[in-house]
DNA sequence: GCACTTTGGCAACAGCGTTGCGAAAGTGGA
DNA sequence: TCCACTTTCGCAACGCTGTTGCCAAAGTGC
């Protein structure tokens, strides 16, 4: 009932205290989260964050009584009073995630830690007007909850969602589809072949037919958030290879979206001057030239546009890693991975560095990822971005 | 001496009470910076903060105590009582910037709302060894601080600058560079054609030698950090096309180094796959067909290429504003501006926002930029990062 | 069995922003 | 001229935060 969270928006900075409050708690609530099974004792949660053990206790003693963590068993004495080991409950809150893909909606039931719980797909035409595509979303979302997760008894006014939201177990919704949008208001903008949807309201109409929270994103940045959750540290890009190319940029633990949501346009960046015509209507983007490698089947030239942009990109924004997915990518993803990690590699070489090349790596997660990263935007507000 | 600022650093972001002080502090600092000669009155800094009128009273009581604002007569009533306004005295903090360039030592003193209040430079030898170079610094440092601020009376004990800071008036030293370094420690590596100063540990050498706080950065950093403090906001990109080319990026106000202060990587950016070679050792960096161009005299097609990259690097961080910068711009300063945003508005226009392209304008400040930007490595932790 | 270490809670405390209230200083109408 | 009203801003009391001092609990090791 009480809950945690909910960064006082809408000010422009000046923090109270409650806000001081939410912001230990988030960053007590993710070091909780990262310890998992094992647990935590107090006095490293305090160590970690900098907090007085004793505030560390009261803190850890809200997040008890609101049931989101309990002590479970303790560790070895080190030649004292043996630490309680504190440990999340997962069960204690859940999320909704959907993908919104251009021929299929996927819909995943995920709870505090990221376990998916439930899951749904069913094949949807992007193309076939809000009305149903809305329409589907709340039909697939509200089964996977009522499916899994039990009605809670009394206050059954509005839909099963509405009251789960409302008793607090249910987070809400979070929704991630392809094409350029705002993810602050929630409005879609020009979704790559369907003009129609331009300047719909997302995130309000499906709010108010569901009754729940909504957030809104783009696919890659939903990818990034589940990578960045799902224990990739630090600074890294997600580079998707589907029908198109997209990146999710993660810089010190956000996700970078911009003033615009635009950040991440990635497959149109020039790499060829006067090269090859895409079909933006310019000429060498690292989508034309890749994907059209990848028609030929020359994997290994289109690994290396792929990693001479991934180059450009790591060494303009100095990341730590770099992550490839999507379907093209696994259809032969370790041409893919050593094409680009030898293209980083050589720069890493010319440039001089001991400290060597950026790391590539295959994104886990296949399908599902992106539904799930779209269930991390409402749940990662919860927890305070880890160090660094 | 009580003195403003210092977050807790070393921790991990656990916020205890003083940090929240610091943080709305720093923010009612900063709009009483952006008010300027006019002033703002405490129920607009409510207001703008999100603080209540009375938090915003107490915070400005302390400033004025400290002697950092003072009341500066009233505004017009609107029909009850005129308010108050408040201004901050410029003259109440003062920092050094350092720009060590190749060939140049440049030093400026500048006041708590950047404006310069003493100057020198002298010709300077990078490559002529740490000893000389750091008491070069030195000097000039000395010199340019007793030369226009009183010595602090008693406590005469040390240095000039060591008795300026100890009384609270010098911040301290910021000192601007070209080439890979580490910010958060302030070590130096492999500054480009001087191989010995691989390693030098220049902050604690300085900070030692002059007994004041010293900080390091990349000179494309200081120079976009100046340009955020100097008035430009939201998210924007400084390109520095000088003897190489690089760039210092701004993201929501906040100048983006990467975890090894390794980003702003931008000249070395391929964009022709298989083109000409450059020094790097790669083929087809921006730099390499940029200068060519240069060389050429085609400072059409430069612009053109640096307009593509400058595309780039706005698509992929949706940036707001692209800065021109350096001496070979200066040589050319309408055809840089003009080619890189005729680049730029053909590539929003295809793809179709009608939003309007990137602007792009010639950065301020001309040679002392990047002096000036190095001051403001100490004086912006004051001041909290604008809204948005 | 005793000294020691380590863990963690209870109570009192200082300091933050907030709330309630009133004084100060104007405007504008009667 | 007076009075009602608005707006600004400070004083005092308050609730809540993390912090400090102290003590009980629960082990280890001699």
């Amino acid at each position: 009932m009480s809950g945690t969270g909910g960064a006082m928006s809408g000010t422009a900075g000046g923090a109270n205290l409650l806000a001081l409050r939410s912001h230990n708690t988030a960053l007590v609530l993710g070091l909780l989260r990262a310890a998992g099974d094992e647990g935590v004792s107090r006095l490293e949660l305090a160590a970690r964050t900098g907090l007085t053990p004793q505030a560390v206790s009261k803190i850890t003693a809200r997040l008890r009584m609101d049931g989101l963590a309990v002590q479970a068993g303790r560790r070895a004495s080190t030649g004292g009073k043996p630490p309680t080991l504190l440990r999340l409950v997962p069960q204690a809150r859940h999320a909704v995630g959907v993908h919104l893909d251009r021929d299929e909606l996927r819909t995943v039931l995920v709870d505090l830690v990221g376990t998916v719980v439930g899951e749904r797909s069913t094949p949807l035409n992007l193309g076939a007007g809000a009305q149903a595509v809305v329409e589907a979303v709340a039909r697939e979302a509200e089964g996977l909850v009522t499916d899994v997760l039990p009605p809670s008894g009394s206050a059954g006014s509005g839909t099963p969602t509405a009251a789960l939201a409302a008793a607090g177990s249910l987070l809400g919704l979070g929704v991630a589809l392809p094409g350029p949008l705002d993810h602050t208001r929630g409005v879609l903008h020009r979704v790559t072949g369907f003009p129609e949807w331009d300047g719909f309201p997302l995130r309000d109409t499906l709010a108010r037919r569901l009754g729940a929270p909504v957030v809104v994103d783009k696919d890659t940045n939903a990818a990034a958030l589940g990578l960045a959750v799902g224990g990739e540290s630090g600074s890294f890009s997600y580079l998707h290879l589907g029908t198109g190319l997209g990146a999710g940029l993660v810089i010190g633990g956000t996700v970078h979206r911009g003033p615009r949501t635009g950040a991440g346009e990635f497959g149109h960046q020039v790499i060829q001057l006067d090269g090859p015509p895409c079909t933006c209507g310019n000429r060498g983007c690292i989508e034309a030239l890749c994907l059209g490698a990848v028609a030929r089947g020359a994997y290994g030239e289109a690994a290396r546009v792929l990693g001479e942009g991934a180059a450009n990109l790591a060494g303009l924004l100095d990341i730590d890693l770099v992550l490839l997915g999507g379907r093209t990518v696994a259809a032969a993803p370790d041409a893919f991975a050593d094409g680009v990690a030898a293209v980083l590699a050589a720069r890493a070489r010319r440039e001089g560095g001991a400290e060597g090349a950026v790391p590539v790596r295959i994104a886990p997660g296949g399908a599902r990822a992106v539904a799930e990263g779209a269930a991390q935007l409402l749940l990662a507000p919860l927890f305070g971005r880890p160090d660094h």
